[in-house]
DNA sequence: TGACATT
């Protein structure tokens, strides 16, 4: 009864947060209710009702809940196709405690006409879930310290709902871990006195702590990282989901397909499973001082580059990015830009960068022409050991093979790879090296299977700087120029 | 600067 009401509202949510399109005659003269009306407390809840008669939008609705303060957003929902009212809404109070107030008042205590159960109204589940408000992670742990230390840590500042430490496959700490408080306010006493507050033995800094990321911060950290690690230049870097860099959106594309394909986290109904969350956590921590990438572990040593640390399902493109981070030695500008994800430039304005990049004008035109055919390759490509390392030296037909030139000294094959595995897919890729010094001879070659791949490859790459140099991408010239003749 | 599937 509470529970089917309760799915129910979860799986209408899940709706309210599907692309709907634009809103057709239906929903009435008036403008939608949906407006923020002044503002808001900072711990505001925003409360579901249910068990609202079809008939009643929200001007009817307001007067029934006015009584219990100033709304500040009320919105019925409706269903994204049909614009049907769905029979219920999300009402949202300028002060928490008008929530509350409404709340006990409200909840089950009364039937609307024509209803046959009594209103719901209840914090929406996006309050308890997937927001940041309450939950915490934080950083820089001892990988000894279990959730018990954890949690006897956190304990003084308020109740704690669920305490999570990040473990890894072999169930070793990460030295990382989720802690929820049961409010806003709590978590935020505990932030302001545990974050950098002291250092744990054995934590190369101090205790980082800080509310959790979103799914959507999530993902756009692990794009910015991705983008940064390859010391690309550009100014999206500060702008959330500013769609600058083709590139850039071929990660975000990437990674979306990656991320449903390793389980539904982005759902935000579905609550995570340990092991997702070690997933997550996996990936997650690589922008961290704290992670396994980070240059104080062992990874000074050439042969790990891009042969990912963590062969893992989700994240074999961000581990091989991530293995281009730390250079052993001999090439600080690089790893300056790679540290911190800008290039050493003398332009660094947003204005001259976006000149410095011819590839990046056109990025609309790039994404309309982004095949959705390219990206089902990569989800059969990524959950899976790469079998490209055999069948290098493959060429593709005549259009699909890229010459790339003025890679990195440090990129190998695994890292052209990935740098072109957004574009299509790739039937085999190499970077040349100096048989006397073991060397790159930075330049290399990418063949995909389709010649669509391999132009859009060299609309958004030619030209795409890292580092102190421009990528050239070009067609590799016809096997034979001369004739058969 | 360099330059098109190598030993």
């Amino acid at each position: 009864m509470a529970r089917l009401t309760e799915s129910e509202a979860r799986r209408q949510q899940q709706q309210l947060l599907q692309p709907r399109p634009s809103p057709v005659g239906s929903s009435g003269p008036e403008p939608p209710g949906g407006q923020p009306d002044g503002t808001k407390d900072l711990d505001a809840i925003k409360l579901f009702v249910g068990q609202i008669p079809r008939n009643l939008d929200e001007k009817d609705l307001k007067p029934l809940f006015e009584q219990f303060g100033r709304i500040y957003e009320l919105t019925v929902l409706k269903d994204p196709y049909t614009g049907m009212h769905k029979g219920c809404a999300f009402l949202t109070y300028c002060a928490r405690d008008s929530a509350i107030k409404a709340q006990t008042a409200l909840h089950e205590q009364k039937t609307l006409p024509g209803m046959a159960r009594p209103i719901q109204v209840k914090p929406a589940d996006s309050e308890s879930r997937g927001g940041r408000d309450r939950k915490l992670f934080v950083g820089m742990l001892n990988k000894q310290q279990s959730e018990e230390d954890v949690l006897r840590l956190f304990q003084p500042f308020g109740v704690i709902d669920e305490c999570t430490v990040l473990r890894g496959p072999d169930g070793s700490s990460k030295g990382c871990a989720f802690v929820k408080f049961s409010s806003h306010t709590e978590a935020q006493a505990a932030i302001h006195a545990l974050h950098g507050s002291q250092t744990m033995p054995g934590a190369s800094s101090s205790l980082v702590v800080k509310f959790a990321d979103t799914d959507k911060e999530r993902t756009l950290r692990r794009m910015q990282q991705m983008v940064g690690q390859l010391g690309i230049l550009t100014p999206s870097l500060t702008l959330p989901f500013s769609p600058y860099s083709a590139y850039a959106q071929a990660l975000m594309q990437q990674q979306t397909t990656v991320l449903s394909t390793s389980g539904s986290y982005l759902s935000p109904g579905v609550a995570f499973s340990p092991c997702h969350i070690q997933q997550i956590g996996a990936v997650s921590l690589n922008g961290l001082p704290a992670t396994p990438i980070a240059p104080a572990s062992g990874l000074h040593s050439p042969p790990l580059l891009g042969t990912t640390a963590v062969p893992g399902l989700v994240a074999p493109i961000t581990n091989g990015f991530a293995g281009v981070v730390p250079f052993p030695g001999g090439h600080p500008a690089l790893e300056t830009v790679y540290a911190n994800g800008l290039v050493p430039y003398p332009a660094q304005s947003p204005t001259v960068a976006e000149t410095l990049h011819p590839a990046f004008s056109g990025v609309q035109q790039y994404t309309a022409m982004y095949p959705t055919a390219a990206i089902t390759p990569i989800a059969h490509s990524v959950p899976q050991p790469p079998p490209l390392l055999q069948q290098q030296q493959r060429e593709g037909p005549e259009g699909c093979n890229l010459f790339i030139y003025h890679l990195p000294q440090e990129f190998g094959d695994t890292e052209l790879t990935q740098m072109f595995l957004p574009f299509g897919n790739i039937i085999s890729s190499k970077v040349f090296m100096d048989r006397a010094t073991n060397q790159s001879k930075c330049f290399g070659f990418v063949s995909f299977d389709n010649p669509a791949s391999a132009q859009t490859a060299i609309q958004a790459m030619n030209g795409f700087q890292i580092g102190m140099k421009r990528l050239k991408v070009q067609l590799k010239r016809p096997k034979d120029p001369g004739h058969p003749y």
